[in-house]
DNA sequence: TCTCTAAACTAACAAGCGTTAGTTTAGTTT
DNA sequence: AAACTAAACTAACGCTTGTTAGTTTAGAGA
């Protein structure tokens, strides 16, 4: 548990508004009145807006990325690969609540890095629907439409940002018990 | 079928542009070169920016609204409720699709209407998690977390407007039917 | 004590913002 | 032909935007 620098700082405060208002309502001045200070000085810190909206979004779609690659790797059922899934969308979005309002909501914003987000977006996406089709396959999943099943459990699972905060109490395990019966209860055999 | 008026097609173009940058990164410019006009002119037809962005959101949260009513109305199953509101939802997203990213995605930048909107969010999701606990009560429902039911029915069913334009072969029966499947098929006894 | 450095400050910039005022254009109605 | 109307135009406004340049402040290390 390295300290957080005042760029770390920065980027965190301006996770929190940009959930609330989307990028391009937030404004520097905004931010740096968040911060306590003025905006000419978080020019000290960070090099641009730009930076760290893609600070915010790259670090957590690599994050997405690389729990897919174990997931992948792993030999296990393919509902059990989904149950990992869950897992993983809500340990993400609970260690960052904030930055996954962003990722959702404000990558279209992103400049130099876009290519890149969607590239690893639809990598994921790809991998996604890959485990539905391979347990269809497997007789493990029903056969009804796969990317229905994808879009039904990833828009849950991208949208859990809105939710995790409002129900403190509920524990990581629990929620992510809780929705594993949810959306995969239904399409198992 | 009445014609569209040149308000509407302004809003119509808004609500494309809307959706693809969300309300506060679309100027007045971009929506006048849109149109093929200059930004002066939207005025002729509109009063202000706030104004298209009301006409869009409140119109369609009326329109949940009243479907809403009418379901609850409805002397059917709990379980036949749920599956009016995946139909009134797929109807609704798929009659306006671009609409339906603005009231997603930018209903914090409501100024007057805020409060209302708010309200009538809350009174519809009061209502849907009614119908769920309901539904569990009568045991028509497994007996699992309703909030969890409806945030994963919700999310999914907002997020049409991402997924419908993708798929245009399916149609919206068809659509409805595979959904309820998949939403429904996991929670019902 | 002197120097260094992190982090704040004031002041200003060019560009872009939503919007207003007044005018022109081109059909339609009288 | 004259009057009206819908819908465009040019020009400009006051304000906000992201950002830069140069300066000041306060604490730490030599």
């Amino acid at each position: 548990m390295k300290t957080e620098t005042r760029k770390d700082e920065i980027i965190n405060t301006a996770s929190k508004l940009f959930k609330e208002k989307g990028y391009s309502a937030v404004t520097m001045r905004d931010l740096a009145t968040a911060m306590g200070i003025k905006a000419a000085s978080l020019y000290n810190h960070i090099n641009s807006k730009q930076e760290i909206l893609k600070a915010i979004i790259i670090s957590i779609a690599e994050e997405f990325t690389n729990g897919m690659n174990t997931i992948i790797q792993s030999e296990t059922s393919n509902i059990s690969k989904l149950e990992s899934i869950v897992t993983l969308h809500v340990n993400i979005t609970a260690n960052n609540t904030n930055g996954m309002a962003s990722l959702n909501n404000d990558w279209m914003h992103l400049e130099d890095q876009l290519d890149y987000y969607l590239q690893l977006r639809n990598e994921y996406e790809d991998n996604f629907l890959n485990i539905i089709k391979e347990g269809v396959s497997a007789s493990e999943i029903k056969n009804s439409n796969p990317e229905i099943i994808m879009f039904s459990m990833l828009t849950t699972l991208r949208s859990l940002y809105l939710w995790i905060p409002k129900k403190e109490d509920l524990n990581a395990n629990d929620l992510a018990n809780s929705l594993s019966e949810v959306l995969i209860g239904g399409i198992n055999n």
